[in-house]
DNA sequence: AGCTAATCGAGACGGTACGTCACGTCTTTAG
DNA sequence: CTAAAGACGTGACGTACCGTCTCGATTAGCT
């Protein structure tokens, strides 16, 4: 049916998966990206090359997947940590104050942004999704899109709230804050800070505001 | 001073060094930046290896050079085509109209963005300047930050013009314009148009806007 | 204990030792030894490069071992072909007459050196071996003793029959034979002839013969 | 005439060839035969590599040419320090003693094996001539056969005192003698001592006297 | 509980490209 | 006008990883 030759996923040792998983997270950070190799991930994880073959189609992939576990992983420590039981970690929260709301989001970003154990792995699997169309529509719909919805839910609450102009597409609107945000961080153009985020969404806020 | 070996480049042939550039920007268009390969280049320009390794430190860093000269050539045929002899292909008109000029660049540039012969190396070459720091300096100094102050003096002007708030820094107001477009691009979410360019104009103006 | 690594020899490919030594032997016959390459006889062989550097440290220890192995497949055929399953094929005839048995090999002897497809490999791996001590002694050992162990064994005989002095110490005897054939042959100093071969046994036995 | 292109001798700089030997031989002995190259000659030598290419065809006639200069400078200086200006240093002196006249030099010439001074040199020259026949002749024309013919000499004189058996031929003679020394020295099959030197040359004068 | 079939760690294999070294030729520049 | 300096095309070096391919030795999951 599918490809000539489909892994049983049910026979799959949860413990490569973690090791391997592990090990790659370790080296990228240790001596990052383009140093880190399929062999050497298979060596430090203490697993057969074949294993990290027959599971993902490519560095980048194991990587993506090792990020995202981790991500859960984190979310499902917060979720435990806050009594409420949401969806994710990262939700924007509705305060009534949309810039108040946005400013805070956004500082974080730019937190994340400066942090290193961030930063290394997120640039390594962005700037591959830039060159590999495949893994691009897979770290944009893994990791993006969820974060850039937030966006849009918290801009459709303004939009209902009167905060923002109901004539203006939320996804441009998202993508006014978001834009220039990773066009610093990526191009490295300029420093990151806090003032640079907050000026973002006053000037984003004015063009959306409801019009007089 | 500088490394133990500085080749003496007054001695450098020019003839390879144009081969190598055509050789590498026909490699890369034909076959894609990642299956390119030093010894790709050297064989089709057919140069000795060392003859690159002595003057470039990386396959990126050749591209960037190659790029940069095909650009300085575009520039100068232009220049000559063109019956001012203008500083740059790519300033920005003053019509006076900022929402035009501004959409009539942003359409270019989505043009641009969608044009493979474009695409292709600027790509390559922006996801080797995200995860190379060296390279990346290389690369904003040299192909993006020429093209951003295009839009400062634009926006300059504008505010002297009174169309502007003067107290926006030109900067960010750049990055509102560019960032979204960059997001798009290289991220892939969303298809980029002449009509998205327009929208982003229009958003972008209301937030820059002279305070009533 | 041995190396860092020590490549696992019970995983190693039959299949492309013998197509190694077959390349390796027919580009030295071919081009000569200087002129082949590791590179040359892995692509003859259809191989990998690494697959020649993970069991030889260098293109004259793949030689010698190819040169082995032919010469230990021509043993084995010639004791196929004897109907007495004797030991080797070199091993030196005792007719009773020490003086005909040795101008008998030392004749073939000549013949060989003046034979090109024994002469070149031979020649190519002495002078490496005299260059180079670890291999020399690989070659010593290998080719070169088992050879002198004949003569040795000859002589011991002839001392037990009383034709040669008991006094004499085998080793020195055979080299009396042994050395001069090897000089005129490695420095091509005078043609090797049988009559070459003859005189020197005559002189040699002279010497050799018991104290009156 | 000769060649496309015969450079001028007259006008070469013997200050560049004097360079040029001492930097061979001190990288020679430093480096090893091996290691030591053209280009190291030439930048140790402060010469551009065309004049070494311009005079010499390999790295092993420079070698030669460079150890026949220090031969000739040695003799020249033992011929000064000597009182009888006498044509070579190595002569074989005629005591009347045969066989304590070899004795002598063949010591000597087992010291010289195993000086590394005189050894390194010498061995690499050797294995080089074994497998150039080019530079084999130069190398037996003016190292080896100069030494052979003292010998030859010396055991002519012997025959004309009735020491030697005159039927015998010289050259098959002094073979007896020095290439039983040679093959032990080229092959390290055995260590070179005085005592190996004297069995030599006893074993070697009876198989030489005169029939009884 | 035993059988069977897939996955597992391991690593040899044919390859490709790497970045370096030295070759021998050719050109440029300083004395 | 010579020779040092060294850039050039060439080609081999020895290394690093690639992705594929056997190997036993576990491990499941199914009789």
């Amino acid at each position: 049916m599918s490809d000539t030759k489909a892994p049983d996923a049910s026979r799959r040792s949860e413990r490569s998966r973690r090791a391997i998983f592990d090990a790659a997270l370790a080296l990228v950070s240790e001596t990052g990206y383009a140093k880190t190799t399929i062999e050497g991930i298979a060596a430090r994880a203490g697993v057969g090359k074949q294993t990290i073959y027959r599971w993902w189609p490519s560095k980048a992939a194991v990587l993506l997947d090792a990020f995202l576990d981790l991500a859960a992983r984190a979310n499902e420590a917060a979720r435990r940590a806050d009594a409420h039981g949401g969806e994710g970690a990262a939700e924007i929260p509705d305060t009534g104050d949309l810039a108040a709301d946005l400013k805070y989001v956004l500082r974080a970003t730019v937190d994340e942004m400066n942090d290193p154990t961030f930063d290394a792995p997120t640039r390594a699997l962005a700037a591959e999704g830039i060159v590999d169309p495949e893994l691009g529509a897979r770290f944009t719909e893994a990791l993006l899109e969820p974060q850039l919805q937030y966006y849009a839910r918290r801009i459709e609450a303004a939009q209902a709230a009167g905060d923002v102009d109901p004539g203006v597409d939320p996804r441009i609107a998202l993508e006014l804050l978001v834009g220039p945000l990773h066009h610093r961080w990526l191009h490295r153009t300029l420093p990151l800070t806090h003032a640079y985020a907050d000026s973002l969404v006053d000037l984003a806020l004015r063009g959306l505001a409801p019009r007089a």
